[in-house]
DNA sequence: CCTTGACCTCAAGCTGGCTTGAAGTTGCAA
DNA sequence: TTGCAACTTCAAGCCAGCTTGAGGTCAAGG
């Protein structure tokens, strides 16, 4: 069992962060000493993966959704399919940025945003960024035309 | 040219939000007809470009900073290096947290967590995550968590 | 020429994700 | 027993990244 200061330590997340993760559920607490908190060692796993995921660029919400509050480890199969797909598109559009940036590094023409090879090796990542226009679902909510 | 409605449109950003980003100096227009915005093609290219590299998690200054302001190309070698290098690491982390999520999908341990398998997959990326805090201390602690 | 509505500006408001601060409580060492 | 550092709660504050609203302007169609 850890107390919030060693967990803090160990995970590298302030306390204030820790409390505030226990307070919306995403994290547990297996019980008190007197006041103080008290956190399992697997805790530290949950940490780092709620980590990772908020990289991966989900929300704290669709984090817990995903991964569940501990404790009830009913995760669905369906929910982390469509997460893992989501990663997986987001893998890609990172591969193109990626590379489109290291061609930049090396490329010679005036503006590399319209450098012909720098859009070749983004082509991918901007026509899909873009065809979200229409028919949008996501990050970029519903543009009303005001 | 294209005026706002018609950059949002093809672009999928609203129209606030496409001021908001002249405003803070990420695109620029090329001129007005009457007080109304007109823009250039390119910024089609622009804008897709700012919107992947906020799926890569930087923020609208680091991007400004990488792409520079429009019209000025002089873009860093040094910081380019080192966004391409930050979105490597990137992809790495969602790369096992991709194949984690896959993983756990047809897991039937009890806590997906702690699954030794799910572990070992996100092993690179979960201790990486967990290197801020730097453990050298006195105290025995006993981070190992199965 | 007049209307209309798509644009404009500027300030204020909102959400997510925390941090900070004030004031209270407590385990533990001396 | 006392002292105090380390915790606690709760409310308020802060920043990024937008959105919303009120009120103004203007170019084009009727």
């Amino acid at each position: 069992m850890l107390d919030i200061s060693e967990l803090s330590r160990v995970s590298g997340f302030s306390a204030s962060k820790l409390r505030y993760y226990e307070e919306i559920g995403l994290i547990r607490s297996a019980g008190r000493r007197g006041l103080k908190r008290l956190y399992e060692n697997e805790v530290i796993n949950r940490v780092s993966l709620i980590s990772l995921a908020q990289t991966a660029g989900f929300s704290l919400l669709e984090i817990k959704e995903t991964i569940g509050t501990e404790g009830r480890p009913d995760l669905d199969r369906i929910t982390l399919a469509a997460k893992a797909d989501a990663v997986d598109v987001k893998i890609k559009e990172l591969t193109a940025l990626r590379n489109g940036l290291r061609h930049v590094m090396n490329c010679t023409a005036a503006n590399h945003l319209d450098c012909p090879r720098f859009q070749r090796i983004m082509h991918v990542a901007l026509t899909k960024k873009r065809a979200g226009a229409k028919s949008r679902k996501k990050k970029t909510i519903n543009v009303r035309s005001d």
